[in-house]
DNA sequence: AACGCCTCTTGTTAAATATCAAGAATGATA
DNA sequence: TATCATTCTTGATATTTAACAAGAGGCGTT
């Protein structure tokens, strides 16, 4: 289950995608046509690898449905998971302009779907428009900036506050839900926000004890939102 | 020493400047006389507020000479050392795109001088030029990727191998030089690498009684730099 | 010089977190 | 169904780190 690879899917056109991101809104309709020929949309699996640490830059991946994880193998050895891609996220943005191989890889943990662009064609794109140029430059910063901002927050939280922050961020940001099925493991968790897993796994407990959520098999209900947002900010 | 605000020097002409970034390099004389007429010198002495947190994004800054360091105020209030600036560096560079205000303070901590330049003015050189607009494009994810790789990697370090971490960074990166002057201070370590100051004294105290640095006032040797590399890689 | 305000330093103690161990639950596979 | 591997869970223990306290040294101000 961890990896297989995507298998790619037929295409539609660009012009009139309900998916397309507003970062093309300011192409010309010869230009979407050269999109639409250049892409190719890809079906991935729940474990599926869609990008491995390491590969040559030479795509452009949008994210359209699903949801998926930024992982990287850090210095030392040890797998660390970075992020969570959501849906109109590009993904794979970081590395693209920066280093000719992928520094994360990105992993479908449900089942997703992505529009891949050649790099190449999108570098032709950018040449040509000023305004496209913009557009990428806001979106790489905004990527860059919430995961820059969320490791500094994580970073002066204790356990608690830790697992608060990220029930909160798939309860609010991924889902719109106070129940939701995690779509990680506890191990996963451990990575994302720096603690082992025995932790993880006691803290949910404890919430669990507390009335604060309730666990049922992976589903996950937020009972207390308040105090989970309270001890996200203060515990 | 703390809330100085830099003073405005005369400018030159940006056509023959050696300070000049590459990413400049592919403006025509046109675009590089705008560029000189729109750009402002400015000398920072030690301590000084480049950019403060909350400002208004409307200006693109360059760091010519000196060092400067990034920081914030946390959701909870705590400051945070986010990285540290090194000449040809774009400092405010992740802000730019992605926020109206400035996410970051930027202070002085050596003697400095920048170019600033209106973001109105870059913000149009880039509609113009798309090769401008991929030059800042690479340059902004180099910024973000390292200050993310390095947050990740000071995670999954003990406090021997963060303190290692820091010390091979000015020593390597900053300084290319084993004997340095620390520009900050043990609380502003501390901030960038997440620990208390009695830690960080605590630990520079230990390596300098394992004959692995000196320390004479502010100024550091590294007298082992293979042991320290060993440490801030398994310590 | 005398004062207050920092940063720096060291020792001691408390709290947070990781490690180790061992069993239960789950899921995939033959 | 039986088996193996993995994740999950809990308890006990060790290690790491933070917090507290108290003094030293430096620096600017009056």
């Amino acid at each position: 289950m961890d990896n297989k690879f995507p298998t790619p899917c037929l295409g539609e056109s660009c012009g009139e995608c309900g998916f397309r991101s507003t970062l093309f809104d300011c192409l010309s309709s010869d230009q979407l046509i050269m999109l639409s020929k250049g892409k190719d949309l890809i079906k991935a699996s729940k474990g599926d690898i869609i990008i491995k640490q390491g590969d040559k830059v030479k795509d452009f991946i949008f994210l359209r449905v699903g949801l998926a994880k930024l992982t990287r193998v850090s210095s030392d050895g040890k797998e660390q998971l970075v992020g969570i891609a959501r849906p109109k996220d590009f993904i794979g943005l970081l590395s693209l302009f920066s280093s000719p191989v992928h520094q994360y890889s990105i992993i479908a943990i449900e089942d997703s779907e992505c529009c891949i662009v050649e790099f190449e064609l999108i570098n032709k794109l950018v040449l040509e428009s000023g305004k496209l140029a913009f557009s990428l430059l806001q979106k790489i910063s905004q990527v860059s900036d919430m995961l820059i901002s969320n490791k500094l927050d994580i970073d002066n939280r204790q356990l608690r506050g830790r697992i608060a922050f990220i029930l909160s961020l798939f309860s609010k940001d991924v889902y719109q839900s106070t129940k939701f099925n995690l779509p990680v493991s506890r191990k996963e968790i451990g990575e994302l926000i720096d603690m082992r897993v025995e932790n993880v796994v006691r803290i949910l407990s404890e919430f669990r004890k507390d009335k604060i959520i309730s666990i049922e098999g992976t589903t996950i209900e937020i009972l207390q939102p308040d105090k989970l947002e309270w001890i996200k900010n203060h515990g």
